[in-house]
DNA sequence: CGTACGTTTGATGCATGCAAGAGATGCTTC
DNA sequence: GAAGCATCTCTTGCATGCATCAAACGTACG
């Protein structure tokens, strides 16, 4: 589900049907071109079976995205953002999504309200169950609905471009975040969703804030060292 | 070396430096080509003496960054945004510069608050005597100093995408400041510097974040009404 | 043996040709 | 005169060819 919300906003922000943006975002963004894989040109439109000109718009909105990086008459590298990066979206990401939360809260009844209380039963069944992968899935959705929530398509425009920054790190937070923070993140969401229940804008950004703070410590503690893509 | 000039329309000679993408950037950031008004691939091409793929391409980043509609198959537009994203992108400002005054905050004595001072003593000689475009100029310099001084090179990236879709409008928000908000802003201007000067990052982001906002009030008070450009 | 340098290679950057679609135009018909 | 329809034009979307340039390779020389 939150993957259909991730490629809506990409393709209101690109106005393309283009698939072939989405699927390379999709091969980059899984790693199945792992960090400082080349992508030639040639070789991507022989695979998507289309001439190179289709694939280098493409490339160039990925570099645009900071997915890529395009060494000029050198060629297209798959990007791995630098632990001070890292360090830099986190910053990014608690602002936004403390913004987002804010504005819910003034929103009054909508219904992604429920969809919150309802993630929020849903996480605590799977942490019961021990179910870490569910889990993480609705960790995510549970940030994606506020943010969608915000009623604010800027915000989910940049707050997308940030997500898919931080995607390949993502799965980091994930498998960090499993065994030791399950419990306080869900004590956390709960704080979140009560604030915006009470329509409290400046408590819930600081439970938000709090909430994505204590988690972004955790990822960036164990965030890989920036392998330099440039020097092989 | 570049001296070698073939007769070029003005525009190309106006901007000698920058890609083709930053001169189109420029053109529709000015106003040059105002919202609405069409950009055929083959006419800018002729326009810089270069083909139609550059063009292309170039085209495509705009978009991405929201200053140009691309309706495929029929053409590319200058974009305006509705009054509502307006609001939105107020309020991301609002979110980011308050992020970028706490950050600022914490780190320090840095050569950014010896500008900041000079910037604000510059500010209130432009207010004295009146001169409204320089005042204008200084207080864009103010919040660009700040968001610089974070220190955090994704937030001036989101910061800078997000300042050019509000180009057009921060003309609007000049006009508008000039009369009645002078005085007021180079107080609350004080107030941001003071609070980062005693490290405060909390306060520096709540005085950022009221001082954005009450600028953002007159500005989207007076904000044009969205003429639908794509009539969808 | 190590270094400097000319050559080769492989990729990009750009120009151009062709086809297809959306919207405008004008013709036909009633 | 108005509505419906075929056509026509202008635009984009994509394929392909050629020039260009950075990096790798190999060779000659100190």
């Amino acid at each position: 589900m939150q993957e259909m919300l991730q490629a809506k906003t990409q393709e209101q922000a690109n106005g393309n049907q283009g698939s072939l943006l989405d699927k390379l975002r999709k091969l980059v963004l899984s790693g199945e071109y792992p960090p400082g894989a080349p992508l030639p040109e040639l070789f991507l439109a022989e695979e998507f079976d289309v001439s190179r000109t289709p694939v280098r718009e493409a490339l160039k909105q990925l570099e645009n995205e900071g997915l890529v990086e395009i060494r000029p008459k050198v060629g297209t590298f798959v990007r791995i953002p630098t632990r001070r990066e890292i360090v830099e979206l986190f910053q990014l990401k608690e602002s936004l999504e403390g913004l987002a939360a804010s504005l819910l809260a003034r929103r009054g009844p909508v219904p992604e309200l429920d969809r919150l209380k309802r993630n929020i039963e849903a996480s605590e069944g799977a942490e019961r169950r021990g179910d870490s992968a569910k889990y993480a899935e609705l960790v995510h959705e549970f940030h994606w609905t506020i943010v969608n929530g915000s009623d604010n398509s800027k915000l989910r425009e940049h707050y997308g471009r940030l997500m898919n920054q931080l995607a390949y790190h993502r799965i980091v937070l994930e498998t960090v975040e499993r065994p030791a923070r399950m419990r306080a993140s869900i004590r956390e969401h709960q704080s979140v969703l009560e604030a915006i229940l009470e329509k409290d804008p400046t408590g819930a950004e600081l439970a938000m804030r709090g909430h994505v703070n204590a988690s972004s410590l955790a990822a960036a503690r164990i965030a890989p060292e920036s392998p330099d893509v440039a020097g092989n």
